[in-house]
DNA sequence: GGTAGACCTGGACGC
DNA sequence: GCGTCCAGGTCTACC
């Protein structure tokens, strides 16, 4: 299956935009440049989509055959991922005249490679928080080894847990087989909030909301403070926010503010000049000292 | 509105 | 091998 992106489009970008390349159910293949997803379908088969770069977009490996209206949401899901239909025009125009910046329209950059589902990044960025990536990949991959949904014949492959799945096990089963830790309540209440139908996630993709009212619905999430919220309005193609953790305190003290401590104003006091992309200037700027 | 302390885990470190 | 300390954001209680 080929997939044209609104160009400029680089699939190398997308998949090293951050890490979620490395969080199950993505895994990514560097010696032969291609990466797969497993995803769960509504009919509750599971497929194995490979992507790999074509001249104008993507190329999609399908297994195993699926039906027309599997077809049509994997792709729906395929171009939600890579943001094929983004358009970066006005940010580029902004970056070219920036030398910390140049390279974004020269590379493409700007797309941030996102899972499948709005539930699937809210639940992958509360693992991000308080804790270190490698303990994020090891919550991620627990999570998705033990209550992921596997693919026909393969049960070492697993796509991401659907809300409903989590819904159904009591604290004590997750807690059992992943450490999850106090987020343990997080996730679950999550799960059955978006199992229930009570929080409709997946509408806030195209809500078309104003950001200060994505953020406050974000916020109303158990475990979702100002850093996941920033995060997740990135991955929700909101630029106005900036995901303020320890790492941006660190790169902004020592590119700023000649390594003396930083507050969270400052930082944001740095990037204002960029307006509604004040995100994507944080998170694509060229560090000295990253 | 601002702040202190608790939350949980893995890793680093000292003994 | 064991105990202690620390890093990492968010929540709650309190002022």
């Amino acid at each position: 299956m080929h997939l044209t992106a609104r160009p400029p489009f680089s699939f190398p970008a997308v998949v090293h935009s951050h890490g979620w390349r490395q969080l199950h159910p993505f895994a990514w293949d560097d010696q032969n440049e291609r990466l797969t997803y497993l995803l769960e379908l509504p009919t509750g088969r599971v497929t194995r989509l490979t992507f790999s770069a074509a001249a104008d977009g993507l190329e999609v490996q399908v297994e195993p055959q699926l039906t027309q209206g599997e077809m049509e949401y994997a792709v729906r899901a395929a171009r939600w991922i890579f943001g094929l239909d983004l358009d970066l025009q006005p940010f580029y125009t902004l970056a070219r005249q920036e030398p910390k910046l140049a390279h974004v329209p020269e590379t493409a950059r700007g797309r941030v490679l996102r899972s499948a589902t709005l539930f699937e990044d809210v639940v992958k960025t509360i693992l991000t928080t308080n804790t270190q990536w490698g303990g994020t990949k090891r919550m991620v991959r627990g999570l998705v080894e033990n209550f992921g949904a596997p693919l026909d014949g393969d049960t070492t492959s697993r796509a991401f847990p659907s809300p409903a799945r989590l819904a159904e096990l009591s604290r004590e089963q997750i807690e059992a087989a992943v450490k999850l830790g106090y987020r343990t309540p997080y996730v679950l209440e999550l799960a059955r909030r978006v199992a229930s139908g009570e929080l409709e996630l997946e509408a806030l993709k195209d809500a078309g909301l104003p950001t200060d009212e994505l953020r406050k619905e974000l916020l109303r999430i158990k475990g979702v403070g100002g850093y996941a919220a920033a995060n997740l309005l990135m991955i929700l193609g909101h630029y106005d926010a900036i995901p303020i953790d320890s790492w941006a305190h660190k790169l902004v003290s020592q590119e700023f503010y000649g390594g003396e401590p930083v507050t969270p104003a400052q930082i944001e006091a740095v990037f204002a000049p960029w307006g509604e992309y004040k995100g994507l200037a944080y998170w694509f700027w060229q560090w000295e000292t990253a």
